[in-house]
DNA sequence: GAAAGTGGTCTTTTT
DNA sequence: GACCACTTTC
């Protein structure tokens, strides 16, 4: 290898400064600028990169890999860890083309999950000895979560209805985030809600492996607890990562950062990069002190700060950087850009969601009439997924193609998880739910209810056999075959489509890992009948079919693996794929509808945040946990905003309604308080508010924001909107003032009679009400929407 | 046992 | 307004 540069790096430690460069190294550190360079260079010892928003933190990720491969550092001794799928398959791509490809072959780039998986997956004997897991285990997704959840409340005698699985699945999530068995989450529980929660965990873990099947936290817990427990097992992992690098580490974990730290244990080279200020997913247990308190936990620190924007126009980044400067978590620094000051951001009131998404089309339209911008340029971010539904109305009557990222995911649908079911009952005998959801969705469960079901238990339980082998007991062609188990002892009708359930299942699994799985999926639709399903000649069973048709050219795409592997592989994919996974580069030439979560690490010419109001951006739940005195969620919905706001490149629109039909009810809107903070300077236009916008009692104030459109910068409204007069002026609803509700007051209502408000909550714009009624128990009501007579 | 009807809950974000 | 779970009805 020829080392004759010696390149010169200004401000650098002498020992950098004098690395002696290979031609390619120095290619590798061309076009970067001084920080990132360091940051590139810098491979020894821990290293917290603080990168601001387009502030080239990918370039130098991948050119800091090439860079060790090109010191001849092996590929497997790398690991990257990255947030999506997506972001690892690009950065790869990236890589070869900068070392060539072959050069990488072995390097580990991936999710944390896709990593924990892996580690299971080459491990199964350990796996099996230290966590009882057979290799063949399922990945549980959120459905699947949901269900057990509620079958583990049901099973310690609660009711769903009062401890809802949605919450307590959350607080197992949260228990395994931090790395709690249930004992230990027990002796922490403090209500006696954290104490059901406690038992249901411990039922649900205990569901979770007698159907030999794993939850998305497991991926990230169960390796660790096999490096605890299985001898070398760490050893092996730490000595074999001499280089360690973790992207977004702003939305790390507590398990996330042991992982990680203990890897990284060995040859401390553990590199993190990270923005706190675009950390989002605390609900998910991001903790954003892993990357706050990186310096203190890993001593020796290099931190270096990435802060010249490259994306962004001035006006934006200077409003993004005014914006996020409100948050007291944060590392306090500026992000500064070079680029031309561009066009003034644009904001824009409308009176509800149906005008907004026309007003947003419309502009759309302008934009792409002008040449200057493709629709591929163009993103739309929104808080919630239920905001895409107006946009996709109004997309569907223009002629402005459009795709919807999130929402219900593909392999969410019913009908594809049902043909997902029997893959994976093929893949894992043990996954009891799967079964089930067979014999509910398929035409061949028919006649097989829970009484049958409850049968075929017993005899699995008493012969230590599957519920699968109960049904294929009771096959014909196999009670043949000298059998010493009695067959179960169903009843008449039950027994016919036991049978029915049992040959095509047997019929089934004599196929797996022989064929190709589009030919197993041909099978499984013909031995099921499942088409029968779709009989019906409804534009909406078409289009489930067709749902049902996209799986199996999905299929098709792992008809070239190894049959006896692909099954397992092509299942682990679909656990752990997000939609934005398959999100092409820009190709389709559609606009892109897009959660602002989803957003996270993307950027696009032209941006439209739609929805910037109070209770929905920030969300009402952070609007009260700040009256509760919990500013933690306001500061991330503030850094919510703030991503939007920093993903685009040229130009960017701010849309709100006055009011917004939710639950089917209409409900006045006030512009989001993080538009006050945008700089005037930086504001291109803004509609003037009706002064009859004031908002119900104790909510929301008419901010800055407000007060500053009825004075100067009302006169300035710009006229350079495409779209007028389609819009009525702004007409508030003039919304009445709640009863003066207080606690023990007696009151009547329409349908439950007579009761006591026991509670009042203060919502943002609304009033919850906690009412004992005579005869119909306790009721929590909505002011606005409970008519509610006092009594006295 | 299945289809139709009813009432209650729901919406924050996703690997 | 949509979805789900549960009840009613045949």
């Amino acid at each position: 290898m020829l080392e004759r540069n010696i390149c010169e790096l200004p401000g650098l430690s002498p020992k950098v400064h004098r690395i002696r460069m290979t031609d390619l190294q120095s290619h590798l550190l061309e076009g970067l600028n001084e920080d990132q360079i360091k940051a590139v260079t810098t491979t020894e010892g821990p290293v917290l990169v603080v990168a601001g928003p387009g502030s080239g933190k990918t370039r130098v990720l991948t050119h800091r890999i090439a860079w060790l491969l090109e010191q001849g550092v092996k590929p497997y001794e790398i690991l990257a860890v990255t947030f999506t799928n997506k972001a690892a398959r690009e950065m790869k791509e990236r890589i070869d083309r900068l070392v060539g490809s072959g050069a990488t072959d072995g390097l580990v780039m991936g999710t944390f999950h896709a990593f924990g998986v892996r580690i299971l997956r080459q491990n199964p004997g350990p796996v099996h000895q230290y966590l009882g897991l057979e290799p063949n285990f399922t990945i549980y997704d959120s459905g699947d979560q949901l269900e057990l959840a509620k079958r583990a409340i049901i099973a310690i005698g609660q009711d769903p209805k009062q401890f809802q699985p949605r919450s307590m699945l959350s607080q197992i999530s949260k228990a395994k985030a931090l790395m709690l068995t249930p004992a230990e989450f027990q002796n922490e529980a403090l209500t006696h809600a954290d104490e059901i929660a406690a038992r249901v965990y411990r039922e649900y873990e205990r569901n979770l492996r007698a159907v030999n099947a794993v939850d998305f936290d497991d991926l990230l817990g169960l390796p660790i607890r096999l490096f605890d427990e299985a001898p070398g097992m760490l050893e092996k992992y730490q000595n074999r990562f001499r280089y360690i690098m973790v992207d977004e580490y702003q939305d790390t974990n507590r398990v996330q950062y042991v992982l990680v730290s203990a890897l990284a244990e060995q040859h401390r080279n553990l590199f993190v990069v990270g923005d706190p200020d675009q950390s989002i997913y605390g609900w998910r247990q991001a903790d954003i002190k892993n990357i706050l308190d990186f310096r203190d936990q890993f001593e020796e620190t290099t931190q270096i700060n990435l802060e010249i924007n490259y994306r962004s126009t001035a006006y934006i980044v200077q409003a993004a950087d005014r914006l996020i400067r409100d948050n007291t978590q944060r590392i306090e620094r500026r992000i500064r850009t070079n680029n031309p000051d561009g066009d003034k951001i644009a904001i824009r009131e409308l009176t509800d969601q149906s005008h907004e998404a026309q007003f947003t089309v419309a502009e759309i339209r302008r934009l792409l009439a002008t040449g200057r911008y493709k629709a591929s340029d163009i993103a739309i971010m929104y808080r919630t997924t239920a905001q895409s539904r107006a946009l996709e109305e109004e997309f569907r009557n223009s002629e402005i193609a459009y795709r919807i990222i999130g929402g219900l995911r593909f392999y969410e649908r019913k009908e594809v998880r049902d043909m997902i079911a029997v893959l994976r009952l093929l893949n894992n005998p043990a996954d009891r739910l799967s079964l089930e959801r067979i014999i509910d969705n398929f035409p061949i469960g028919r006649g097989f209810g829970p009484k049958a079901l409850s049968v075929a238990e017993e005899w699995a339980a008493e012969h230590g056999r599957t519920i699968v082998d109960a049904l294929v007991r009771m096959v014909p062609a196999i009670e043949q075959v000298p059998d010493p188990l009695p067959p179960p002892a169903f009843s008449g009708a039950s027994a016919a489509s036991a049978a029915r359930i049992g040959t095509a299942l047997a019929t089934l699994q004599e196929k797996v890992g022989r064929i190709t799985l589009s030919a197993l999926f041909d099978d499984i639709v013909h031995v099921t009948e499942f088409s029968r399903n779709f009989d019906e000649s409804s534009e909406e069973a078409l289009q489930r079919w067709a749902n049902v048709l996209e799986l199996r050219s999905d299929l098709e795409r792992y008809d070239d693996l190894l049959p006896e592997t692909a099954l397992s592989t092509y299942l682990e994919q679909v656990a752990l794929v997000a939609d934005v996974d398959s999100l092409p580069e820009d190709s389709s030439g559609a606009v892109t509808l897009i959660t602002l979560h989803s957003a996270k690490g993307l950027e696009f010419p032209v941006v439209f945040i739609s929805g910037a109001e109070e209770g929905l951006l920030p969300i009402s739940r952070a609007i009260e946990a700040e009256a509760g005195g919990d500013q933690q969620q306001m500061e991330e919905e503030r850094r919510l905003f703030y991503v939007g706001v920093t993903r685009a490149k040229q130009l960017l629109f701010i849309t709100y309604a006055s009011s917004r039909i939710s639950y089917g009810r209409f409900q006045p809107g006030a512009a989001s308080r993080f538009l006050t903070a945008l700089p005037e300077e930086a504001v291109r236009s803004v509609t003037r508010r009706s002064a009859a916008g004031s908002m119900r009692g104790g909510g929301h104030r008419p901010g800055r924001f407000e007060d500053r459109s009825s004075g100067r910068l009302a006169s300035s409204i710009s006229t350079s909107w495409a779209l007028d007069s389609p819009i009525r002026p702004v007409d508030q609803p003039v919304s009445e003032p709640l009863p003066d509700y207080k606690l023990g007051q007696k009151v009547f209502h329409p349908k439950f009679g007579e009761g006591v408000i026991d509670d009042l909550v203060e919502k943002s714009n609304d009033m919850e009400i906690g009412v004992s009624f005579l005869r119909h128990g306790r009721k929590r009501l909505l002011g606005s929407l409970a008519k509610l007579d006092i009594i006295s």
